[in-house]
DNA sequence: ACTCGTGTTAGCTG
DNA sequence: TCAGCTAACACGAG
């Protein structure tokens, strides 16, 4: 389920496949998918128009769009979120397909159409889609992109630091908070933490300034890597994320509860309070 | 049948 | 008003 580097294929796949080419109809049936829009309000806004850029910040991905034929104005910015299990398939107008987002298809590697939430259909014949069994995803005109914090790839010490500096929240908590940091999943935040051997539940004004500077360059290790990998599942501890799991370091037991409302594994030696 | 979940957000509380 | 927490959202997977 995607995090940054998911949706980071998923905007790689937009941008290679899918920019300036014309729409000419838009499947957009799907209220809940679209909210608050009502059925027909974007394919109305985006018909005649073209994609001209993709975009990432976080999670959250949007495209500009072009003028049409009778009007030179750029049209309104298209936002596209995966939420808990989307993935981008852009077909080409020669039925070659790229893809990008959640890996993770279906038990049985089915592909079921109605899962297809919303589609962009192109002059050339081919189309883009959002495919979102969860069907927690979300496409919705001119996203409010201002209410993320920094992108958790290019947030630098001093506002990693300037963000962990207020409150009193539970430090993944904080990771988590989009508009703190924008990215950070539950998975990347168990990798980060554990990277730099804290504990999830301690309160951010409880953290020392080279604690904070550590969890600064984890958070960025964890994410690079999971980029690098393929995914947020890629990370070191992910795979001893589960009942009798033992941190890959020290091969102590893991623990899991319950943190910033998420389920939560740390290493029971290296990451206590 | 029942619980869990790699995300977001409306609504409540202090 | 605001930071922080909880429940709810939809629905497949185990």
């Amino acid at each position: 389920m995607p995090e940054l580097p998911e949706v980071e294929t998923a905007r790689s796949a937009i941008a290679a496949a899918a920019l300036n080419r014309r729409i000419v109809d838009v499947d957009d049936h799907d209220s809940y998918e679209c909210r608050p829009h009502l059925p027909g309000e974007i394919r109305r806004a985006l018909v005649g128009r073209t994609l001209t850029s993709a975009n990432r910040r976080g999670k959250s991905m949007w495209c500009a769009t072009s003028g049409t034929d009778h009007a030179a104005a750029p049209g309104p910015i298209l936002g596209l979120h995966l939420g808990m299990a989307g993935r981008i398939f852009v077909v080409r107008a020669d039925s070659t397909i790229v893809e990008g987002g959640d890996p993770i298809v279906g038990s049985h590697g089915e592909l079921k159409p109605e899962w297809d939430r919303f589609t962009l259909f192109f002059a050339d014949g081919g189309s883009l889609r959002l495919f979102d069994k969860r069907r927690l995803g979300r496409v919705r005109l001119n996203p409010p992109i201002e209410r993320l914090g920094p992108d958790a790839l290019e947030i630098s010490a001093a506002q990693f630091r300037s963000l962990m500096r207020s409150g009193t929240a539970q430090v993944k908590a904080r990771l988590l908070d989009q508009t703190a940091l924008a990215g950070v999943g539950n998975l990347l935040a168990d990798e980060a933490l554990w990277q730099a051997r804290l504990s999830p539940a301690k309160r951010v004004d409880q953290l020392q300034p080279a604690e904070v500077d550590r969890l600064h360059r984890a958070v960025r290790r964890a994410v690079n890597a999971a980029v690098a990998n393929g995914g947020a599942h890629t990370g070191r501890m992910i795979s001893e994320r589960h009942p009798g799991g033992h941190c890959p370091r020290c091969h102590a037991e893991m623990r899991h509860g319950t943190v910033g409302g998420r389920s939560t594994w740390w290493c029971s030696a290296e990451q206590s309070l």
